[in-house]
RNA sequence: GGUCCGUUCGUCUAGGGGUUAGGACGCAUCCCUUUCACGGAUGAAACACGGGUUCGAUUCCCGUACGGACUACCA
């Protein structure tokens, strides 16, 4: 049988970066072994649906690369891939259960049950609880008709019978038991006769042909409800297997990572900017911050899987060659956001100049800054392996595009000397009257013009890069020289010669 | 509280009854380079604790501690 596994969010909102890497997973187990990947919106929450959600998890399936082969957007033959398109098949499915016996009606209110909570701690809807509750086995046949053919709000609740033990045999932590007799009733079927997750899943996956259920961890405590499901519908020969994935946690402190950790550590967790309602409910992310998608599917792919081998650089069917579910650790990996800098900063170095302009021109366009592509490449070339995001192109090199907006000032008086006056002068006279503007030629120029007054090039390198750019960091003198021409090269070094007289004169030594 | 999961350098991790406990990020030092980086080299840095089992446990078992998830008519 042929592999079948699904990613299966919840359009509540952007998608944080755990779930990118449950999808990525998914992709890498399908593609591995000749399987479909399929994306289906879990969508059974009418109160927490959030519009927009849905294409954006979409959008950022598409910027990663994890392209479904069938779901919501995707076309495929076992649809409709959104639940609340199915929602008229779930409620068969309930009812068959409590035919059987494996489930029954509910008439308690959700105000009721809060009172219960109130009044009792550790209150929870079980077996041992049911029989002093308002359902269908407690109440007389006949009232149970009468309350629903009066139409009363009830749910269906799942009958766990005590004493079984549930086995388990999950992936990556092996065998987990369960005592069905510390499991609650859980909901199946809400009062507006939406599913709730347990019921849409199963039905779904088994509809859907699914074969293996890699989820995150938080789902491993619900999974003897699950199996107890499969059970009761008699499905229990084309269960899924389990994979149960480790938690990706916050970079400082206890926990879980959260979308509210973005804003508050100053790092994207989202691999896409989301636009919420107010400031506070929206995020930057990878994307926007300047990451490659490969770097991101890269780093996260290494958040709680290794390849067996101490390589770390991995394109994504390379990832699909490597992957298999036994080298996934079982403990939750700390989002490490300096870890994610390094794999951008490899992926930019690897990159073709080429490649490179295409990400550079609409950061450069959104400047107003020349955006050809001889030129972009050129910048590539001179900065990518000073870089750490494709923003820096335009940030901190921003002086290959426009003129030099500040000068380091404690370096230029340290740099500058009164002295140095008529000699930067001829400098500057000299390279506008040099035929040959070329980072080569520059070099010998001018260290031989150094030469013939007996000066230290040290000095006067450290002048014409500031001149140039206005800092002591970036690409190499002659090259930036080469870049932007003489025209424009003569112009900085006269703009610079009066900013050094006057840095001079302002700051006495 | 209950149920379940987990615990190797600061972080991501490899390993597995006898190893100098390996790699990567980060950090430090040095080399390259008259900038910044890249690159190269070196270094500091870990088996949570206590009992077993064993000739020998970081590795297997049991406890403890700590961490986490779940405990909704949310997913």
């Amino acid at each position: 049988m042929s592999v079948r596994v699904r990613f299966a969010p919840s359009p509540t909102g952007a998608l944080h970066i755990g779930g990118v890497r449950t999808a990525l997973y998914n992709y890498l187990f399908a593609r591995k072994n000749k399987g479909t990947f399929i994306l289906r919106i879990e969508d059974t929450d009418q109160n927490r649906l959030v519009p927009g959600a849905e294409d954006y998890i979409i959008e950022a399936l598409k910027w990663t690369g994890l392209i479904p082969d069938e779901g919501v957007g995707f076309g495929g033959d076992k649809g409709p891939y959104r639940q609340s398109d199915r929602k008229d098949l779930y409620k068969k499915y309930a009812e068959q259960l409590v035919e059987h016996g494996h489930a029954y009606y509910a008439f308690d209110t959700p105000e009721a049950l809060d009172a219960q909570r109130q009044a009792e701690a550790n209150f929870t809807y079980n077996h041992q609880t049911r029989d002093s509750l308002i359902n269908s086995l407690t109440l007389p046949p006949n009232a149970v008709q009468a309350k629903l053919l009066a139409g009363e709000p009830h749910v269906i609740r799942l009958k766990v019978e005590p004493g079984q033990e549930i086995h388990i045999r999950d992936l990556i932590r092996g065998d987990v038991v369960f005592q069905s007799s510390e499991l609650d009733d859980k909901v199946l079927l809400k009062a507006d006769s939406m599913p709730t997750y347990h019921l849409a899943n199963i039905v779904d996956d088994h509809l859907m042909g699914i074969t293996h259920v890699i989820r995150g961890e938080e789902w491993l405590p619900s999974t003897a409800h699950h199996v107890l499901l499969y059970r009761g519908f008699g499905w229990t020969q084309t269960m899924p297997q389990f994979a149960h994935l480790p938690l990706i946690l916050k970079p400082v402190g206890n926990g879980k990572l959260s979308k509210r950790d973005g804003a508050k550590f100053g790092i994207p967790v989202f691999p896409i900017a989301w636009q919420g309602d107010t400031p506070e409910d929206s995020f930057t992310g990878f994307r926007e911050a300047g990451f490659l998608p490969q770097a991101v599917i890269n780093f996260m792919a290494l958040m709680g899987w290794h390849p067996g081998s101490d390589d770390e650089i991995f394109s994504l069917d390379e990832l699909v060659r490597q992957f298999s579910i036994e080298h996934i650790s079982k403990s939750g990996a700390r989002f490490d956001y300096e870890k994610a800098k390094w794999f951008n900063q490899r992926y930019i170095q690897a990159a073709t100049d080429a490649e490179l302009a295409g990400h550079i021109r609409p950061l450069a366009e959104a400047r107003g800054y020349r955006t050809d592509a001889a030129f972009l490449t050129s910048v590539a070339t001179l900065m990518k392996e000073r870089v750490t995001f494709l923003s820096d192109f335009v940030e901190q090199g921003y002086f290959l595009f426009e003129p030099v907006s500040a000068y380091d000032d404690a370096m230029a008086q340290k740099k500058w000397n009164p002295a140095l006056q008529p000699v930067f002068e001829a400098l500057i006279e000299m390279l506008d009257q040099t035929p040959a503007f070329d980072a080569a030629s520059l070099e010998a120029a001018v260290k031989q013009f150094m030469q013939e007054r007996g000066l230290k090039p040290g000095d006067i390198f450290s002048l014409l890069r500031l001149s140039l750019a206005g800092t002591m960091q970036g690409p190499a003198v002659f090259d930036m020289a080469e870049l932007l021409g003489k025209a424009d090269t003569v112009l900085r070094l006269r703009t610079a010669l009066e900013y050094f007289n006057r840095v001079a004169g302002t700051t006495a030594p």
